[in-house]
DNA sequence: ATCGGTCTGAGACAAAAGTCGCAGACGACC
DNA sequence: GGTCGTCTGCGACTTTTGTCTCAGACCGAT
């Protein structure tokens, strides 16, 4: 049983009261997950959503051959599978821990409930949805008109909070929608610019303001 | 002044009553738009929804050199401007006007009025996100995953109602994230490989299985 | 210390995409 | 019919991206 304490970090329930929340509580049940481990997979079909508690959450979809383009990381706070569970169609994209991941997991019907007693909670809902819309966006703007070396600095920058990436060059690769090869020639290109510096499983950026500079050249 | 008929197009409102209705029509107003105007600029923020009742609507951002790339072409039931609306962020994408348009117009606020105090209007909208962001996934793929010619022959499909697709080659590479020159050249090999017909201003789908199988070919 | 797995560096090569330039074709409009 | 703008065809060339391959480095576990 969950408090509804544990609740109060997700801000889409900031309009809820405590005893709203405790209902929903008696209807959440909590999941943890292994790093690697898939939470949701491409083409399945839940019913049931997902709220980060800890760890980071990696969302991607997978091509035939193998190939994996990421679409979001989410961190806490964060939510997935909406898509799936408001309109009922199989998930777009495959959700897997990056860490060791606590979710709480809400069966979508009970939140559809809440929000016919809670209108709130769907403009919240609304807000949230909008946000990973831009997200997206986003992602097909870098995708449509920008290079794997601007993809890749902007990828570092957003990132490496307090100075360095902690990812491999495979995860930066499907992070910027490319593959290990090319990545590690635009990194290593980077480094010798003196722009980063690189080490085993992580990049360390050197020097943030060229790497924006990098991103606006082309422009 | 709109008569609440008018709304009851838009599957949206299909839970609303009339007399809900009659008081949001009060609200709305109608517009109309040339071929080639534009409704919403990139980076604006109206406040404003958009919902097309005629005509064809181009969703699309642009680059700083001035390449287009396509994120939806919308049909009469369609909304747009929902996402700058919700979460208050200027409007990431352009909305122009393919053909003449008329479009039906509501204040973001009425709208979230509306949902407070009828909250399966707010599920309704959510369900119609989600749609968005599926295609939006969809398009990441495309770019991510697939060629141009694959990029096109999907374009062509699912443009072509009644055996052509009605769009200058200019407008066929903006959809599939290319330029004209490449978008023409792998035209011409459809062309040569008998799939399709080109003619001035509209492409002609002679082989939709044909199509159907330069997707499926890199899979 | 040795072994196996993962991560990285790197070069040769192939293919795809993009750029540039230009000519011709078509349609609309005087 | 002539003119202009748009649309198209197409070749030469460059750049970017991707594929293949291999070797070495690092790390943890036995």
């Amino acid at each position: 049983m969950l408090a509804s304490a544990h609740l109060r970090i997700f801000r889409l329930f900031d309009t809820l009261n405590d005893a709203t929340l405790g209902v929903v509580a008696a209807r959440m049940h909590r999941i943890h997950y292994r790093p690697g481990e898939q939470i949701v997979h491409e083409g399945e079909q839940t019913g049931e959503i997902f709220f980060v508690e800890h760890g980071r959450v990696r969302l991607a979809c997978t091509a035939i051959d193998g190939r994996e383009q990421v679409l979001a990381m989410l961190r806490p706070g964060a939510s997935f599978n909406l898509i799936s569970a408001f309109d009922g169609q199989p998930n777009p994209a495959t959700a897997r821990a990056m860490s060791v991941v606590q979710c709480i997991v809400l069966p979508a019907d009970t939140l559809r409930m809440l929000i016919r007693q809670h209108p709130e909670l769907g403009l919240a809902l609304l807000h949230d949805m909008a946000g990973q819309v831009r997200g997206l966006v986003v992602l097909v703007e870098d995708l449509a008109f920008r290079s794997v070396r601007e993809r890749l600095a902007r990828q570092l920058l957003q990132d490496a909070d307090g100075g360095c990436a902690e990812a491999t060059q495979q995860e930066l690769a499907e992070r910027t929608g490319t593959v290990r090869e090319i990545a590690g020639r635009a990194l290593r290109q980077l480094a010798q610019e003196g722009l980063v510096r690189l080490e085993r499983g992580r990049v360390v950026v050197l020097d943030p303001a060229g790497l924006r500079a990098v991103i606006a050249e082309h422009a």
